[in-house]
DNA sequence: GTCTATAGCCGGATAGAC
DNA sequence: GTCTATCCGGCTATAGAC
């Protein structure tokens, strides 16, 4: 086996720990199980456990934006409204249909603020989740001809806090009628801030 | 010493322990050499190590409320806006004073949420941060004489969802100014919802 | 290259001396 | 009651057989 598809197979069985069973049983030992190795050829391909974890947090960060928010460039939405809040519906979806995944991420953002070697990466990770929403707010505005009265950087704050907090708040409750009231809320508030051009 | 007295003592280490260090280093051995006692005067005061986590969680879900949202009854401010933006601003006050403290909190919310004994735990301290910011919605209204036009039990999950995620933005990236921004924002979002009696 | 076996450390919990 | 000493298990990492 190559050095190459042992870390592809050993980064994917480590991903599928952290979304079921939490960062904290994310153990050498677990990855190699879930993989189906033996624990020495676990350091074959990866150096060190830690520098597993930095290749999932810098790699889970790109796939959580295209999929969270692919809902944005929605090519049905007819309103901004429609197409605001269907992103922010279909970013409730993605968490209610994998809750152990957005789980992971905030354990992977909370562990990664707690050492001074990885405190830049969390940075790295919200830098580009608000990169990503203020594009998309962006792609909005283009699309239906209207402009953002407040810059979309301060926006896309806006956009990702309501994001992390709606998160907390389902896993927390789970309860998706409060859920979806709460993406109205956010909807109305983005919406105040749209002007025609 | 008394049980009680050993208990408190032990309690207030491990939040010092946890806040400084976090959940991660939160060991039994941490503890007690945080409270200068030995290892085996530990389990004289309490059962288990998760004991004591249980314990504090709870606790500090009351110390967090009180703290964190005592500014949306100061009674300097003379209009709604200053009422609602004093108290998102003392709060964010509250996370920069003590940050640890914050991520302390998402880091007790998180391991709860992995443990099926303890998800109730963190269903009950969400639940509780609600509660308690409809209250203080509710007095801002009676105070200044307006009334909401969306139930307050919904604006409070907006709010909780808001201070959670200006948390995280600002703990990623330590931006005073964006953070104040956001929480401009947010100040806007919830007043669009305020109308007089 | 790949495995078994083990070193060395830290964890929670407890036995037993005093 | 309070401590030291220890058990036992899980952890990362590596040595050494093949």
């Amino acid at each position: 086996m190559s050095v190459t598809e042992r870390r592809e197979l050993l980064f994917a069985a480590a991903v599928r720990v952290l979304e079921r069973d939490g960062l904290a049983a994310l153990s050498t030992r677990a990855i190699v199980a879930e993989a189906e190795m033996s624990l020495a050829s676990f350091h074959y391909a990866y150096e060190t456990h830690e520098q597993l974890l930095v290749e999932i947090i810098a790699a889970t960060i790109d796939g959580e934006l295209s999929a969270g928010l692919a809902g944005l460039g929605d090519a049905a939405a007819r309103t901004p409204r429609e197409a605001i809040h269907g992103a922010l519906t279909s970013y409730l979806e993605l968490v209610r249909a994998d809750p152990g995944r957005e789980q992971g991420m905030f354990e992977l953002t909370q562990h990664a603020l707690r050492r001074p070697t990885m405190t830049a990466l969390a940075a790295d990770q919200y830098a580009k989740y608000h990169a990503a929403a203020a594009e998309l707010l962006d792609h909005v505005a283009k699309r239906f001809e209207v402009t953002w009265s407040v810059p979309t950087a301060d926006l896309a704050r806006l956009v990702i806090a309501m994001t992390d907090g709606l998160t907390l708040a389902w896993l927390t409750s789970r309860d998706d009628e409060a859920a979806a009231r709460l993406i109205t809320l956010t909807t109305d508030a983005l919406l105040a801030h749209l002007e025609d051009s």
